[in-house]
DNA sequence: ATGGTTGTATGGTTGGACCATTGAACAATG
DNA sequence: CATTGTTCAATGGTCCAACCATACAACCAT
């Protein structure tokens, strides 16, 4: 058997090809915001591509936001935001079958009351500091009436980074991610940004004073009220489709 | 003035609509992660749209890595939020190689005791089955002399696909593959394979006959003397480096 | 069994056509 | 002069119809 290895072939699909070329376009600043691409027919021809091929790539643009079309004036490049990259983790859990929300809701109960107790043994000052700073925030938010989502997500990343375990750190990101969606909708329900703050002042004392057991139990508990809500809004929905 | 309020009339594009719609077949479960598309000729005509159109919407999906078409195959749906989650698996090892294993470790100790109580609930005649045939290849490999690291494997695999949670089992493939050099080494351990068959005999018993709490803590058990194991082995190798 | 051949279904790409909308230029109207 | 209506060219939106390249299955030849 010879030891030499082969690398996949693969041939790059057009409509990806100019889809880049168009994105380099506009981070090189050749590009800006506001202006008006070539016509379709016009810019197909100076790409040597057709004009079906190049619309592929402008459709996905214009999904991503990146530009806008309009018909009998032409094709735009926003203005929104310089970060063109597109995060495929923002939009997983929309894309995906809803069983996949309770599939990783149980991967949580798994993870994160293992991660609470480690974190307890681990945390440094510093972790705690970044904890405390989103409990705050948490609290503040639910005070002024605002969501809070961001605050919950980075509580948990805080948490998971305090294990000082990078898988642990990097499975959290994309999980509390793919969550968003659903998290924001729970917090609409009355009284639940309350006990949202309860449970995880509770977590976060728990884990700054070292009792490991306790931060386990705590997340735990914290979770099973999170997937009742969750099972409680997919019925809802249900009803109303 | 007249105080009549007028909304803006947005006639949506057609590959927004056909996006939607193959959205909500998968979200719904309709089409299911592995699953094959119709034929874009076929399922352009069943939507009443031009192939084109329909194209401009399956690159988009594309693009998000929610589906992948093939040449001379068709487009099938992919599992995107499963196969975020492996890659950061996967990619963690490569970011810190040498602690990689002990974070792995941790990993397991998070995920695989709860499997095992998730397994004993919901373990199927078929599951069972699968799970009893490893341990029987394991006894009889450890008593011919062989190491049956195959074997071990494929119970805990076999018990993963038991919590019936695809994505347990999914995440349990990269970190199974990714210890096995290590699980290969143990096994020369003297003694250690005696140990390793009751402590998967003691596992395998609870999730057969559904004790919960039980299948936790043996697998939680066999964890620790597996970690114990790898921190044995991984000062050996210090030493002779 | 192994390897080659053929046939068919698939996605990839191209060309061309027509429609609907837009804005500008221009004419018609008061 | 200002307003309104008309025409016209350019643009994106949609559709139809091919042809190519790949993949797989079935069959055949060795």
């Amino acid at each position: 058997m010879s030891s030499a290895t082969y690398s996949k072939i693969k041939p790059k699909p057009l409509f990806e090809i100019i889809i880049e070329q168009i994105r380099d376009q506009i981070a090189s600043g050749s590009l800006k915001p506001g202006d008006l691409l070539p016509a379709e027919r016009q810019l197909s021809e100076m790409m040597g591509v057709n004009r079906h091929s190049l619309r592929e790539a402008l459709k996905v643009l214009e999904f991503l936001g990146v530009v806008h079309s309009r018909t009998g004036i032409g094709t735009m490049v926003n203005n929104l935001g310089q970060d063109i990259l597109v995060d495929r983790v923002e939009q997983a859990a929309s894309f995906s079958p809803r069983r996949f929300l309770v599939e990783l809701m149980e991967l949580r109960q798994a993870i994160e009351p293992h991660a609470a107790a480690l974190a307890s043994q681990r945390a440094t000052a510093e972790d705690l500091a970044r904890m405390e700073r989103a409990m705050i925030d948490l609290r503040h938010e639910f005070e002024g009436g605002e969501l809070g989502s961001d605050a919950d997500e980075r509580l948990h990343l805080a948490l998971a980074a305090a294990t000082h375990n990078q898988t642990f750190a990097r499975l959290a990101e994309p999980m509390m991610a793919m969550l968003n969606d659903y998290r924001r909708k729970s917090l609409h329900i009355p009284g639940r940004r309350r006990e949202t703050l309860t449970e995880h002042e509770r977590i976060f004392a728990a884990v700054s004073q070292g009792k490991a057991q306790e931060a386990r139990e705590a997340m735990s508990a914290h979770l099973d009220k999170v997937e009742r809500m969750l099972t409680q809004l997919e019925d809802k929905e249900d009803r109303t489709e």
